[in-house]
Formats: structure tokens, sequence, C-alpha cells
DNA sequence: AATTTAATGTCACTGCGTGCCATTTATACA
DNA sequence: TGTATAAATGGCACGCAGTGACATTAAATT
């Protein structure tokens, strides 16, 4: 019998990360980031230190693979919005993207929000992904223009500002207890930040 | 003789904090940053480990002593800005603020830039530095404001825009090799941001 | 000069992250 | 089906960042 699984090994490295994950995040939330070593994590699951940090360059990594290469989602969605649409109108569309994780689990969110927001060095490792998220989207908004219209400068700008718009966002979402619609109140940022 | 100097020890401890940020910094351009230890800093100036770390809380708080506690200058500043200024302009004013090591030591200042760029860890460390600046900031624009007129999430959706331009301008200037006037790069880039 | 107080040094220790090599386990192939 | 190949894991040793505790030294106070 035994069948023949074609990705076995796939699918056993996406179960190991899985666990490591889960098991991070646990303890994490339960024990705080700082008091939860990577040894914690990894002896429950029968799992070796160094196998950890295959998966993960560091102990912050762990954190951010929701958020993780949703940049290459990003990018996708900013060049297919219409080309009639305003630039940051456009950046705007695309970071809305992110609510996904949102939409399907909002109290994991607010977890993670504040499980950041209590560790500087999870909010230093956040700022890195953003940047990086940043980047590739001011690139992209040079491209969508032309270079004729649309400046590094300018790009880095539109997307500036809308990141800074989506962090507000969250921030009051998050103040609020996370009770609240953050769509809405995301929205209401988006057009605030157009009108300053 | 031997004067009666009140100071002598805080003397000393400046110059300890001089040394160690000079050797440090000087290292971690000349052989950069993850490859250079503290021991590397601390040993050819006869001072313990342990004690660099009485003085920094990290190997990368070296690299932001200039940038430190500027913060309060910036909130003071803010908040001495004619009334009838809008809140972005003084923000913008507030900002540059921090030109003043540029004005004295351009060279170093792109040096510094450069270093950060190239160290992700740096870049985290930085961000932290940006977002207590950007707080307390807020609070400050609240103040001056009235939080009849100015909320917390409106507020910090300006200091954020004028932070971002901030940033967009340094990063250009520095792209230009540091050959340019960043004090016009920066006025441009502050007007850009007010019309988006 | 004696006493108090603050800074430094020393040492040991925890914990992150990595290089290296042996071992296991899945896949490809005969 | 058994065997070779390649990939993932485990185990170990190590370097380095950062901290707690306590002894030592040097400056300030009287």
């Amino acid at each position: 019998m035994t069948e023949k699984i074609p990705n076995l090994r796939e699918q056993q490295k996406a179960a190991t990360r899985d666990q490591l994950i889960r098991k991070g995040i646990e303890l994490y939330l339960k024990q705080g980031f700082e008091n939860t070593t990577v040894d914690q994590i990894v002896e429950p699951l029968g799992i070796a230190k160094r196998t950890f940090f295959r998966y993960f360059k560091s102990k912050e990594e762990v954190v951010f693979v929701f958020y993780e290469d949703k940049t290459a989602h990003l990018v996708a969605e900013l060049k297919n919005r219409p080309k009639d649409e305003s630039p940051f109108k456009a950046v705007c569309e695309a970071l809305s993207l992110q609510l996904q994780l949102y939409d399907t689990d909002p109290k994991s969110v607010w977890a993670l929000v504040r499980l950041i927001k209590e560790n500087p060095a999870l909010v230093g490792k956040g700022f890195e992904k953003r940047l990086a998220s940043e980047k590739a989207l001011t690139e992209a908004l040079v491209e969508r223009e032309g270079s004729n219209t649309m400046n590094t400068l300018k790009a880095q700008l539109i997307v500036g500002v809308a990141s800074v718009a989506w962090m507000a966002a969250l921030d009051e979402w998050y103040e609020q207890g996370g009770k609240t619609d953050l769509r809405e109140i995301l929205e209401k940022t988006f057009s605030m930040a157009g009108k300053l």
C-alpha cells in the first residue's frame, strides 16, 4: 500500500514549521517574549534548537510569519489596480490586502499587535519588514506611473504616507480594544491622510 | 593647589563615554558593525566590557548617541512655534532641528546613514528611536492645538507624514552621495508632502 | 584623615545564533 | 524492491551579547 505521496517532505516541513509557530506564539503570549527561550519552544515538540534556526532567522521572526511575504502580493495588487486610479488611492487599496488575517481572525491580530507593542525588539523587527515592503511598493509605483511623472522621491512619499496611515489606523483600532471595525477606521484614516 | 573641581566624576564619565563612542564608531565604520565585538571596542581603551554596558544598553546604542534625546528638544521647539502656523508646518520646522549635526559635520552624517543602512539591526533600532520621537511629538501636537480640533489619530498622521518626508529627504540626499544640500531637499520634500 | 557614596572591574552565567559533521529519512533510479 | 542520492535533522561546540552579584577602587563629604 504505502501510497506514493509526491510531496511528503514538503508536507512534513510545513507541519514542523507550523508546530514551531504555534508553540512559539503560544508561549510568547502566555509568558512574554523575553521570558521565552527557544529551548522552551523546541523541547516539548521534540525538535532540535538547531532546526528552529533553520526555519527562522531569529526568535523574533516567528511573530512575523503572517505578515510574511505578503509583499509580493501587495506589489502584484498595486500593478493590477486600474490605471486611472490616483497613485495614492492605488497604494491604499493594495495595502488593504493586509486585512486578510484580520478578516478571518481579528482577535489574533489584536493579540499580535499587543505582543509587538510590548516588546521593543519586535517593534524594531516589524519596522524592518515594513521598510522592505515600502521599498518594493515604491519601485512598483514608479514602474506603474512611469518614471517621467513619478520619481523615486515622490513615490517614496506616497507609499510612506499610506503606510503611516495604515499604522495609525491599526493603532487607533488597537487602542479601542479591537472591538471596532478596522476597515472603517482604515478608510477614514486613508481619507484624512489624502487631505492634510 | 589641586583645585577643587566639583564635578570631576562627571567629567570622567563624559570622557569614558566619549572614548567608547569614538572607538566604537571608528571600528563599526572600519570593519563593519557585525564584525566588531564589544571586547574589541573596550580592550584598547582598558575598560571593562561590563562598564560598556553601563553606558549603553546595547552595541547598537552607540550609533544613536547623536540622534539622542533630541526628542525633548523637538517637543520644546514644536510648542514654541507661532500659534498661527499650520500644525504640519510647525512639525516640519521642529524636525528641522535635527539638521544640527548635519550643519556642523555633514560627512559624518553621511557615514552614519551609510552604516545604518547597511545593517538591518541598526535600521530596526533607528526606527525604535524614531517611533519614540513621533509619539512624543504627537502628544505635544495635540496639546498645542487643543484636543477639540486635534485628536490623537490626526496628530499621529501629521507627525507621521512629516517624519516620512524627513526620511525620504535624507534618503534622497544619501543616494546623491551627500554632495548636495540636504536643507534644500528637505524643504522641497516637506512641500511635496503637504500637497499630495 | 576617616567615612560615605558612586563608579569600575571581575567573574560566572544565561541565551541567541552558527558552523560542522554524523545520522536519519525521503525521493529517484536501477 | 532494494539501492544510491539528496535533503532535512540532530547533536555538539563555539563565539558573542548582555546581566547579576560582589569585590575593589576612586571621588566626594564631613
